[in-house]
RNA sequence: CGCGGGGUGGAGCAGUCCGGUAGCUCGUUGGGCUCAUAACCCAAAGGUCGCAGGUUCAAAUCCUGCCCCCGCAA
């Protein structure tokens, strides 16, 4: 069973350890470019990228991406998982067992870039991961398997990433030995059932207020780590990591700052309060509020 | 050489522009008040002001070099 695996991020990168550690032989690589990232803006490799290097796999960028590059390699399947990049259907055909995507949610439901965040950010309380062949549109390809799991209240994109690339994995896994015995079913999609989950970006990061608590929170834990959820708290944005809901009334103007107590900075919202627990400043670190009411003004 | 913010008792910050005995909130320790308290009152301890060099009678503060942290990019 020879693989081709394609991926980009460290969702990606989980799945691309789980093929290696079940001996599968990977006959190359293909990841985004390195990129500059981090202080310094210095260009660095994509984790899949590090990952294949000390395997000693051959690594390859997007530009590469030829179907005859894919013949040459002769491999059996392609396994795509956050590549960033869509395949071409010319692409799609080469592989005499087809070409697979691990997918960051319970298809059909969120489909595109960002289906964990948005599991987080609809309130649900379970989600999955789909094993997919893949198809010319953007996760519409019939699923194989589907394995979910439930949502914690306060659990964050971050931790929800990290749980699912596990899970991505293992699922892969089960996935590659089934098509490898003929034993993978292949159930098409139902469509009306669709929905999307497009890229988060920064100009979403702030917060409206006049949300209710149970929206807000939400929204807080799914901008967990990027962009995260922005609020004015004594005259500048600052980042919010967490919070609570609170058990005020509503009656105070939405984003009105109420005050300080030892659960947190509690600001208004529309149905009530939310109690934010752990912020950060502009150019500061990461700070429970307790701390941050030690030295910085809320008003 | 990409851009910007920051490093000050245990925690979070002010003070730096305009050099002149290091301050605030909280924590810690001791004492007091109280039926009682994480509340209140009094007191104390605790800091090479990131590191190194320079200027100066005098540097947290001005100059030079370096280290570390945070944000911008996805």
């Amino acid at each position: 069973m020879k693989i081709v695996f394609m991926g980009t991020p460290e969702f990606a990168r989980e799945s691309l350890q789980y093929l290696y550690d079940d001996k599968y032989d990977i006959a190359a690589v293909f990841t985004a470019i390195d990129k500059p990232r981090n202080r310094g803006m210095k260009p660095s490799p994509t984790p899949v990228k590090e990952l294949a290097v000390k395997n000693n796999t051959p690594v390859y960028h997007p530009i590469d991406l030829t179907a005859d590059k894919i013949k040459s390699l002769g491999c059996d399947l392609i396994v795509v998982v956050a590549f960033g990049e869509m395949l071409r259907e010319d692409i799609l055909l080469t592989p005499p067992l087809g070409c697979i995507n691990i997918h960051g949610s319970m298809l059909p439901k969120y489909r595109g870039a960002a289906p964990i965040q948005h599991a987080i950010l609809n309130g649900d309380t379970i989600t999955g991961v789909t094993a997919q062949y893949m198809s010319k549109k953007m996760d519409e390809g019939d699923i194989i398997h589907i394995e979910t799991t439930p949502i914690g209240d306060d659990e964050t994109s971050e931790d929800l990433f990290s749980r699912l690339s596990r899970i991505g994995g293992e699922l892969l896994i089960r996935t590659v030995f089934d098509i490898e015995n003929g034993a993978a079913p292949r159930i098409s999609q139902n469509h009306a059932d669709a929905t999307y989950a497009p890229k988060l970006t920064k100009d979403m990061a702030p917060i409206d207020f006049n949300a209710s608590a149970n929206e807000i929170k939400n929204k807080i834990r799914a901008f967990v780590p990027w962009p995260v959820a922005t609020a004015p708290i004594g005259g500048r944005m600052v980042k919010v990591y967490s919070a609570d809901i609170g058990e005020k009334a509503a009656g105070e103007l939405p984003g009105k700052v109420i005050g300080g107590t030892d659960r947190g900075i509690e600001i208004a919202c529309k149905d009530g309060t939310v109690i934010i627990t752990r912020l950060q400043a502009p150019g500061g670190k990461i700070l429970s509020a307790a701390d941050y009411m030690r030295g910085n003004p809320l008003v």
